[in-house]
DNA sequence: TTGACAGGCAAGCCGTCACTTGCCTATAAA
DNA sequence: TTTATAGGCAAGTGACGGCTTGCCTGTCAA
């Protein structure tokens, strides 16, 4: 359906990036408060929930349940793509 | 309006980044027509022009007028701000 | 076993935006 | 001075997607 550019294309889905990028491993409910406190964004956690499914669609994200708890951890390798794709060598690491 | 993300998170915008990281100065009937050619991507020239306006607005391409032409060129360097964010400083060349 | 808590499903609303269409301006060649 | 060429402006349409709302499932503690 969608791919890494729409992902990161919606402001919220890039806080919650960030978030995750601060600290690892937070259940939905973490994210949802946090983001709140900390990026002045409130949304429903059912807006956060449907984020959360479409950056783990495309890789940026992955889950891991444990009990009632479900955790998220970032995951940035999706991201080289773009530097692949457009960074001159000398600035694109990966050549 | 909008940034680097939602400039990239477009197919047709994607590319014309990539025609135009192929080949720099080109104008917009010559980015149409290698669009429809290699990209098969057969869109109005007045769509392909709305893109560039928008590519320009975040400063991913700069344009020159010469006459009653108008060239296009590419500017990468707003996409370093996705490798500063989120790549970890070995895979990112600017740490 | 009942209630609180973490999360998911599904439908609906609404705004934004990509794309088209029609017409206009400006440069340059015939 | 026409006529073709390169490009811009503006309005309209249609669809996709972000967000809300309401309700449901599943896990754990009291």
């Amino acid at each position: 359906m969608s791919d890494i550019y729409e992902a990161i294309s919606v402001p919220a889905r890039r806080a919650i990036l960030d978030e995750l990028h601060q600290r690892d491993r937070q259940t939905l409910f973490e994210i949802t408060a946090r983001l709140a406190m900390k990026h002045n964004l409130t949304m429903s956690r059912q807006a956060i929930s449907q984020h959360l499914v479409v950056l783990e669609a495309v890789g940026l994200i992955s889950t891991e349940k444990s009990g009632r708890y479900k955790y998220h951890t970032l995951h940035t390798e999706p991201l080289q793509e773009i530097v692949r794709r457009w960074l001159s060598p000398r600035e694109n690491p990966l050549s």
